[in-house]
RNA sequence: GCACCAUUAGCUCAGUUGGAUAGAGCAACGGAUUUCUAAUCCGUAGGUCAGAGGUUCGAGCCCUCUAUGGUGUACCA
């Protein structure tokens, strides 16, 4: 793999000093067609400094591997130098450099010493996650874990929607109508049903407006009844939230909602206000972001009250200072995007520098859910109703009931992650059940599928002990396909990791499982000719790792019967 | 008005950062199971990469313009 292409390159500067500056290992790439072999040089961009023709250049470049051992082949096709690996060593390469652990070392000293605060799920108090809060979730946590996977300390915040006119209503609305047996029995539907009757209410009565007003001013000035509801309010969703986090493997180091940044908003309202760069419009703190093309950004409100704008100024400063981190991530909507470069542009304009250490990774909406039908679709909801349906598929299973639902439940949230996961993060998704419910082709129960088909076979066949593995015997087309595949582990976690993007490693999951359902179907193992099976067990375990942590860094339940 | 994002097979999407004949899944049709789990595998069919220019040895990918759809555009988050 990549000492492999190394070694190619130095032996070509080495030869030709001239292509020193342009010949580098990543100017490799795979042929599309695989009779050509297994990476490829193309020497189009070798012609100008070497002034020939790109095909007499991949000729004579051909000669510096006569008879290299890493090679089976290595042949000029029209200006492309195509190598063929020998297919021994390379499997030997693969699957030794995984079952050693040497890859994974490797990748985990990328992120050595290093801190990345991530913010993301962000729900709001008093509402119930529902299919809108997925997406920043799910992708908030693979990316959590692809960078604990690189080996960086990871802090992660859920920045609780906990702040506002909309907890004003919510205290009058449960002063008035409500009452404590229904608030203890079940807190968040309640608090959602008191909500919805206030904007009923309002819509007959608009004094209550101001009756919000009166008491989110009482809960910003620290009205000890305010501040009790409010803190109720939070804690009983919280709770609540968790079970559905739980349920799904996702967890937090921090709870701080917009109410945690209070103080410190107004700290930077008035380090803003010193600032040459603010001025007041219309009443209003703003710092001008006309120069940078964008609206300004509103520090303080004419009414003298903080923003989003200024609580998100005040918490980067404060995570700031807490964690000193090297990177800082923001997984929101798309919609959110220019808020966020507006509070970047803000912040280095004030001459917070480190600033640029922050990025915004924004994705796509989910479409068709408009609650104007009132047709709210619940976190909870969508994972039983495919739990539900996995059951229906599995109810022939010899499995223990319990032990049916429980894996079922990890199918079912297995599929609905995957198809989330699987496409790039900023195209928008229309909201479709059949799709979330599909568990064939592409989805998440086929890889989870053909995981516990892995898994199966290195359980059933035993660990191999005190035999020389003959990496020879892994050398049919299928079998050095998939090898293939597992070679590019490192390359597409990195690929995710600079992107930002989880769907390529759903797509690698796809390769990987195609790649072993092919092999599967013509190599077996168990009551297979001893040496074959013990390299084919080999291999498996190699592919096993790969496959389980590519799962993991998904958060698709792992499991090993299905 | 301005800005950002999207546009690839009937549908949903990939396309390893500018390379060889643009690939999968679903849907359709045909086939494979006395077998380590058929939630699998194999085959057939399906394309003006939204359109027009440009850049160069070479463009689905980069630049310009246009079209369509989505989103955002200071006191909501």
């Amino acid at each position: 793999m990549n000492n492999i292409k190394d070694s190619v390159i130095n032996k070509i500067r080495e030869a030709y000093p001239a292509l020193k500056t342009i010949a580098e290992a990543s100017c490799f790439e795979v042929p599309k067609n695989p009779e050509h072999g297994d990476t490829a040089l193309p020497c189009f961009r070798f012609a100008s400094v070497m002034k020939k023709a790109p095909s007499s250049i991949a000729d004579e470049l051909k000669k510096l591997f006569n008879g290299d051992p890493n090679f089976e082949s290595v042949e000029n096709i029209s200006g492309y130098l195509n190598f063929k690996y020998s297919r021994k060593t390379f499997a030997d390469f693969v699957i030794s450099s995984l079952n050693s652990g040497a890859v994974y070392n490797n990748l985990k000293e990328k992120g050595s010493g290093k801190t990345m605060v991530i913010d993301y799920s962000s729900l709001n108090i008093a509402k119930e996650p529902h299919i809108g809060h997925l997406r920043s979730t799910i992708i908030g946590n693979s990316l959590y874990r692809i960078y604990d996977f690189l080996g960086w300390n990871v802090v992660r915040i859920n920045h609780l929607g906990d702040w506002g006119t909309q907890f004003g209503k919510l205290i009058y609305a449960y002063k008035t109508w409500g009452n404590e047996k229904n608030l203890s029995s079940n807190p968040v539907r309640y608090l959602q049903e008191l909500y919805v009757r206030f904007h009923s209410e309002e819509e007959k009565d608009p004094e209550l407006s101001d009756k919000a007003r009166e008491w989110f001013f009482k809960l910003e000035n620290g009205n000890t009844e305010a501040r009790s509801l409010w803190q109720r309010f939070k804690d009983y969703t919280i709770e609540g939230v968790k079970a559905t986090y739980d349920r799904i493997g996702v967890s937090f180091d921090f709870y701080r909602g917009e109410g945690y940044y209070e103080d410190k908003a107004r700290d930077i309202i008035k380090e803003v206000e010193a600032s040459p760069v603010s001025r007041i419009s219309d009443g209003a703190l703003i710092i001008d972001l006309e120069d940078y093309g964008m609206p300004p950004c509103l520090v303080r409100k004419s009414d003298g009250a903080s923003i989003y704008s200024t609580r998100d100024l005040a918490a980067a400063i404060d995570r700031h200072n807490e964690f000193n981190f090297d990177k800082m991530l923001y997984v929101t909507e798309l919609k959110q995007q220019l808020h966020f470069h507006q509070v970047f542009k803000a912040l280095e304009l004030l001459g917070y520098g480190w600033i640029s250490k922050a990025e915004h990774i924004g994705f796509g909406s989910i479409l068709g859910i408009s609650t104007r039908k009132g047709s709210v679709i619940y976190l909870e909801d969508i994972f039983d109703e495919a739990k539900s349906r996995v059951l229906d598929i599995m109810k022939d299973r010899d499995i223990a009931d319990n032990e049916k639902e429980e894996i079922a439940d990890k199918i079912g949230i297995g599929a609905v992650i995957f198809q989330d996961l699987s496409r790039s993060r900023v195209k928008n998704i229309e909201f479709d059940w059949e799709r979330v419910l599909s568990f064939e082709g592409e989805t998440g129960p086929y890889l989870q599928y053909s995981y516990v088909r892995i898994v199966n076979i290195i359980h059933k066949a035993g660990v191999p002990v005190n035999q020389e593995t003959d990496y020879s015997l892994l050398s049919d087309d299928m079998t050095y396909e998939l090898i293939k595949t597992m070679s590019y582990f490192e390359n597409r976690i990195t690929a995710a990791y600079n992107e930002h993007e989880p769907s390529v490693i759903a797509g690698y999951l796809l390769d990987l499982a195609k790649n072993f359902n092919r092999f599967y179907r013509v190599n077996r193992i168990i009551g297979e000719e001893p040496y074959a099976a013990e390299a084919r067990i080999r291999l498996l375990i190699a592919l096993e790792g790969i496959f389980r942590r590519c799962l993991q860094i998904l958060n698709i339940p792992v499991i090993d019967k299905m």
